[in-house]
DNA sequence: CGTTTTACTGAATACGATTGCAAAAAAATT
DNA sequence: AATTTTTTTGCAATCGTATTCAGTAAAACG
């Protein structure tokens, strides 16, 4: 029996049970009042009919979806977030969330992407390593649809954003490398305008700076080659780095390569290279990068109860 | 101006704009017969009270929702669905499809995932390194949603697949460890029932059984560490092998730093190592792995049109 | 056994759009 | 200017479900 684009029904479904269509209802919304008689003819008959409700149909009139919006940047570059969209996903699937995804680059404007996901009524929306212009913020906001962000701020914006400490992290990284006695620090930024990598510079700076230390600086661009290259412009000055801290691990891993390999130095005799995120990859032995962690589990569970959290209660006020 | 969960709907901007409602909706699908005059109003009026049509109530009508559903396994333990995961994603983008994502275990059954699917009126539905079991085809078949799987294939079920020349793949990995002279090749499967690993294999023994040359082998469950101790257990015979094929590459990345690190084996003099999906790693310097590259952009592009293709035409059988 | 309370049920309406149809307006033709 | 043709427009029905409300059946009570 073939039925074209599911022809079947919540009337069909009563039709055969010998109800009324309001009571298919009931029997499928687990709590109206029904009689156990009465749902057992109604699951039977659906059970016949290969019937399902049509979640279009009901959220138009519960005015709820179950649908969140998930924007990611940086998927295709960084096993980070890889991994937090994994988590996401799963986390989201776990606590009945549909979730449309949208990856975009890193520097792409969300402006277009907001309409669409508007448009499908998603209750809330989660932006990873992408940034939110404030105005479709406000978009957002008068939608009524709460927004979080995972790594990335903008202030002033209203919306629950999760960072790690990234300005603590880079302290630390600058107090490790002093009490190792490294006199001539580098930085390799991954790009001039996302707040991780700013953040993980300011704290580095800030130590740094404290103790009169001057550090070189580069730009990786947060990707492994650009990462390779920045590296060997540094290491071959006549004045090289004894040690760089990079914005994030994959560029720690193209620097490693760089030295290594390009120029044959030893790590971590000759040069000491610590990365920011600890992905799977900075254990495996061809590395051993020392790195500082992100909690990320921590963030993707704090951010999607927050997110739901808000959508319960729409009138409660971001964190942060 | 406050509005709660999207109180604007096409009747208000049709009292603001001085019209009807269904030439505010003309006005909003692109064809409708309307004059500039009112589409000129009716767009303002929109602008102004932040309209936006409601995607559920058009799709509700429209029998159509520009959704479909993506289903994925191993996007955190290997790059390669990570790419494909991100081509996917933006190609349905470009192309206007909606992605509803839903990230699952490589053995995971898809029966509590499905009927999610169908009750958001997904159009269509994209599989890629999991496994549909006949049951669940045939029920998509019977809502008209046709299926499209990327690197699996289940004989008999009614869906497109697309997988790379597994088979061809390995063979000509045989040749090649033939042609150089090895004596005791070892293949690493990555689990026992999913084809990319048995087709592999399958192409890989054939040659060699040809030439009567015996091969080892062991299980990595397509995992770093699953493989890295695998190799160890290999390599640590007092008949190791001279040559390790690698159901992937990630696998093929663990049985080197087996080699190199672990056992203090030199590659390629003291065993030959070969990969399967040429993933950006495998090319760093620290590795430079020899690997089979998949055509991931023509799987992608090819897969995604054909399933659009059969959305647009129900009655087309799925290719293959 | 009659009455009150409680538990179910079904008819009708609403959700927010699209679209067929007929009427109205505008344009083209005679 | 009258008629025909074409273009716009509004009315009303529709998509498939949830939910209110009134009514009926069943249970509980005295």
């Amino acid at each position: 029996m073939k039925h074209s684009r599911n022809s079947v029904t919540s009337i069909e479904v009563a039709k055969l049970a010998g109800v009324s269509q309001s009571s298919v209802s009931r029997a499928f919304s687990h709590e109206g009042p029904v009689s156990v008689k009465t749902r057992r003819k109604v699951l039977d008959a659906a059970r016949k009919l290969g019937y399902q409700p049509n979640a279009m149909a009901r959220s138009l009139i519960t005015r709820r979806t179950s649908m969140v919006g998930m924007v990611i940047a940086n998927v295709h570059n960084n096993p980070f977030y890889t991994e937090v969209l994994d988590l996401l996903s799963r986390k989201f699937q776990k606590l009945g969330q549909k979730v449309m995804l949208f990856i975009v680059n890193r520097d792409q404007n969300l402006d277009d992407i907001l309409p669409q996901l508007l448009e499908y009524q998603v209750e809330g929306i989660l932006v990873t390593a992408a940034t939110l212009s404030s105005t479709m913020a406000e978009e957002c906001e008068r939608w009524g649809r709460p927004v979080a962000m995972i790594n990335r701020y903008v202030p002033g914006v209203h919306a629950s954003w999760f960072c790690c400490a990234n300005y603590e992290g880079g302290k630390m990284v600058a107090k490790l490398l002093l009490d190792a006695n490294h006199q001539r620090p580098a930085f390799l930024a991954g790009s001039e305008d996302t707040t991780t990598s700013i953040d993980r510079e300011r704290g580095f700076m800030e130590i740094l700076n404290q103790e009169k230390v001057e550090a070189l600086r580069e730009i990786g661009e947060y990707t492994y080659q650009d990462a390779y290259d920045a590296a060997i412009r540094l290491l071959d000055r006549k004045d090289p780095p004894d040690a760089i801290f990079c914005a994030n691990d994959i560029m720690a891993l193209g620097v490693m390569d760089a030295a290594k390999n390009g120029l044959g130095l030893k790590i971590p005799e000759e040069v000491s290279i610590i990365g920011f995120d600890d992905i799977p990859m900075s254990s495996w032995s061809s590395y051993s990068l020392t790195t500082v962690r992100q909690p990320i589990q921590r963030m993707v569970d704090a951010s999607v109860e927050e997110l739901l959290n808000r959508i319960e209660n729409p009138e409660r006020e971001p964190l942060q």
